[in-house]
Formats: C-alpha cells, structure tokens, sequence
RNA sequence: GGAGAGGUGGCAGAGUGGUCGAAUGCGCUCGACUUGAAAUCGAGUGUACCGCAAGGUACCGAGGGUUCGAAUCCCUCCCUCUCCGCCA
C-alpha cells in the first residue's frame, strides 16, 4: 500500500510514476482524503465537547448538584444533540474511509527509479549470463516430461486421476531428488545467515492482503470455503506476515529468513497446451528467502539476495542469466526485481531461458499494509521495514532443468555433483 | 464435536459506570551513589491520526447498543487456554 500522505504530497511524481504500470487515478483518492480530514476534524471538535460534557456533568453530581437538576439536565440536552450529530457524521466518515483503503489497496506499488521503463517482459532488462560452457550440446535432447516419464520418476497421467492436470506425482527417485533439491536449498541458504522458518501452508486473508495477493488477485489462489483459509501460493505470503502489527527493535535487522513450502495457484487462465511440463503447476515446492531490513539498506540487500539465488544455481552448474524487470513486468508489490532464467533446452525452437526465481524488494509496501515496522532506541517513533523475498528456487523448475542439461545419450540423468551425498547416488 | 475459563500497556496484574490511557510490580532508558559492578534512590518509558505549536482525538480482542459519560453494563462475532471425545 502507498502512502497517502506521500501521495499527496507529491501527486504528480507518484502519478508519473505509477504510470509506467498502468492507469491509476490518485487525483480521486486524494480528494476523498481531504473530505475525511475535514471530517475527522470536525468529528474531533463535537467530540472534545462531549468529553467536556461529560467531565463536567460528572464533577457537578459529585460537587453535590442535582442529578435531575437544570443545570445538569442542560448539558445533558447538548450531549444529546451532539451525540445525534456525531451520529449523523459517523456513517459518512466510515463510508469514506473504507472507500479510500479499498482503492489504496488496489494500487500497484510504484517502481523504483533504477527500475527499466517498458511495457511488457519484451523490454526487460538481460544484466549477466552465467555458465555458457555448461549448456549442453547436441539435437537430440529430450524435454523434461519425455526424460522424466521414460525413467518412470515422475507422472502426469496418473496425477489427472488423483486430482485434475496440471499436477504431478514423483515417484521414486524423481522424489528423492525433490526432496534432495530441497534440502540441499535449505542448508545452503542456513549456511549463508538465512533462519530456516516453516509455516503454515494454510494461512488467512490478513496475510494474504499483507503481501498483496488480496484483494485484487483473489482467483489466482486456492480457497477454503468454509473457513477464512487459503491455500498459500508462495511461502513470501505467511512468512511477510511473521512480524505483522509488530514493532522490532532496529538492532533486530536485518532480519533473514529462508522457507520451503509447496504452493498452490489456480494459474487461471493458463489452460490448454502442455500440460504435462514440470513449469507450471498448481501445486509446486519453492524454497523461498526473505529479509526484513531497514529501508537505508534495501538496495543492497537485494543485490546479495539476487546473488544468493544465484549461488544455487551456480552450484547445480545451470547455465542462467539475470534479468531486470521493467516497469511493465514488475510484480504488484515490487519496486525492483531481478529475474533469475536457467537454461531449458527443450524451450523454443532451440532452448531458451525460462524463469526460476525472481528476487524483488517491495520497500515499506507490503510493511505499511502489515503494520511491520522498526523502532531506533532514543529516536521518537516508528518507521516501516522494507521487505524482500527471492526463490531460492522453484524446485519443480529445478528438477526440469537438471533433467534437461544433465541428460545423456542412454536416457540416465547424471546427478549434479552438489546433489549426490544428499541422494546417494550420482545417476538417474 | 461437547463443557468450562478468559482476552487490559514489553511482560505480570489491578480496575466492574464518572477528572482512567488506565494503579502496582517487573522490565527497559537516563541520572545519582560506587574504583567498577551489584544493591539502592530519582526521573522517564504505548501506538496512531490532526495541528507550526499549545493541544486535541482514537485505541483496554473486533463490531454494535445503553448513557451526559463505558475498560467497566447489554448484544453479536473472533481468538486463546483447560478438560472430555475423536484423531496423525
């Protein structure tokens, strides 16, 4: 959520800005701020009168006046009637406020000037590629599903019965290496400084508009409907909530959290073609990383976050390359995101990138819908943390391309080193 | 699922209609004492909004009601805890 104090403040460069995502009117929210301030003034006004009333009427009873008495019953008769006024106010003042949070929360975060303006993901940014030497060569290399389903570790099929397409089941060694790839993840990122946290997979609507899913992308999540629960669709959205309405003490930043969880998105929409691809399920494993750092550090925090993603792959010996996303492509709570995209031989016409993680800071957005926010000893009031979150990676993605760059001529698959004492052996 | 108890400031815990944003204790911060520390003593110590400020307003789980006045009374909801049942 954006300030609207900020907003104000600065209307034309927050409209400007805002505007290389996408057409938002701020004009309107924040002429409706002002008639809630000029509300909420004269609302304090009646109501200091009626304390006044209130104290008054008590002091003169206990002072010995007649409770029935004139005097007493005048200032009775006026809190009556401001009662009726405030009664009167109230309904407009809780209207407009509602209004207002119900379009703040609609807003996009604004990109931060050092992201690229552009209109889509054709005009992001290519920052690095990594690992040219180990893209693997030769015309016969099979995709993911063929290398998978022919070793018998991994099932679409089969999944169709048990719950719908779009799902997969791994079986035997294919599930060996999902959890191998998840461990491996994890102990890299705890090595690194990450606290490892593991959270609820159901979670409610409070976090889910904390991070930004709710309200606007309600039907890309999965819902309980008997209960106010949904089925997480990224472990940044009850992780991002760990400190909600919370006020940590400064030396608490940066604070580093790392977490696997599956997630779950109805990916509506998206239906048709390839259905039997490890890229894009309605269920998947994501190791994901976090940090909740003051606001002067945001910036290099998530260079190092980027890098530590990119620590993983390097690892796994995956070719990839960084992307910077434009402003068009940015993701609703973000002002700067890196993607990372490995190489998947069997995308496109002759292998392509494709994302695998995506690293972005979100600055106070997510901490001002959430309430998170820092305290500096001897500095009088509170400030918002700023948030980031990075996959540290998508494990199903992970699994694609290893079974895609480490296939050889005979069908095996050939165990990335790093992988090995996790699963003890060194082929698929 | 059944029965009961309860939700007050960082924590503990008082307050059951009137100057209560809230006693007291602990904790924390600053100061004094001390060679230093402990102990002791003194001062301070919630959040948010409006305002240049003085100050004002709101918040005692949430929402509504009664009243001139609600932490305190009434209603609805949520959550937590304990016991029983069921269960990995």
């Amino acid at each position: 959520m954006l300030d609207i104090r900020q907003i104000r403040d600065n209307l034309e460069d927050f409209q400007t800005r805002l505007g290389l995502r996408g057409d938002y009117d701020l004009g309107a929210i924040v002429a409706l701020h002002q008639q809630q301030r000029d509300l909420d003034t004269q609302c304090a006004d009646l109501q200091t009168r009626s304390n006044r009333i209130g104290k008054d009427v008590g002091m003169k009873i206990k002072n010995g006046a007649d409770p029935k008495g004139d005097e007493v019953k005048a200032l009775r008769d006026e809190g009556n009637q401001i009662k009726a006024q405030l009664a009167d106010l109230e309904p407009q003042r809780k209207e407009l406020e509602a209004q207002i949070e119900t379009l703040l929360l609609a807003i996009p975060n604004v990109p931060d000037p050092a992201t690229p303006i552009g209109k889509d993901d054709s005009e992001n940014v290519e920052v690095r590629r990594w690992g040219d030497e180990h893209i693997p060569q030769g015309t016969d290399l099979k995709p993911h599903w063929e290398v998978g389903e022919t070793l018998g570790i991994l099932n679409f099929e089969r999944s169709v019965k048990i719950a719908q397409s779009r799902f997969v089941t791994l079986i035997g060694a294919g599930a060996a290496l999902e959890r191998a790839l998840i461990q491996f993840m994890l102990d890299q990122h705890i090595e690194a400084g990450f606290i490892e946290v593991l959270p609820p997979f159901l979670i409610n609507s409070q976090s889910l508009t904390t991070s930004g899913q709710l309200p606007k992308f309600a039907e890309e999540s999965f819902q309980c409907k008997n209960d106010d629960l949904w089925l997480t669709p990224t472990a940044e959205v009850p992780v991002t909530s760990l400190y909600r309405d919370e006020i940590l003490a400064a030396d608490d930043l940066p604070i580093y959290h790392c977490a696997y969880t599956p997630c779950f998105r109805r990916e509506a929409g998206s239906y048709g073609r390839y259905t039997r691809v490890l890229i894009r399920l309605h269920q998947f494993n994501k190791v994901e990383m976090f940090k909740f750092v003051h606001p002067d550090t945001s910036d290099a925090e998530l260079e190092s976050l980027t890098q530590q993603a990119e620590s993983i792959l390097q690892a796994l010996k995956l070719p990839y390359r960084v992307v910077q996303l434009c402003s068009g492509d940015l993701g609703f709570s973000a002002i700067k995101t890196y993607d990372l995209e490995v190489w998947l031989p069997s995308a496109g016409e002759s292998g392509m990138y494709r994302e695998i993680s995506s690293c972005s800071n979100c600055g106070d957005f997510q901490a001002r819908r959430g309430k998170i926010r820092f305290k500096e000893s001897g500095k009088k009031g509170t400030q918002l943390v700023h948030t980031l979150n990075g996959s540290g990676l998508a494990i199903g993605r992970t699994m694609a391309a290893i079974l895609e760059n480490y296939q050889q001529p005979d069908g095996t698959v050939k165990i990335p080193e790093v992988l090995q004492p996790y699963m003890r052996r060194d082929v698929l």
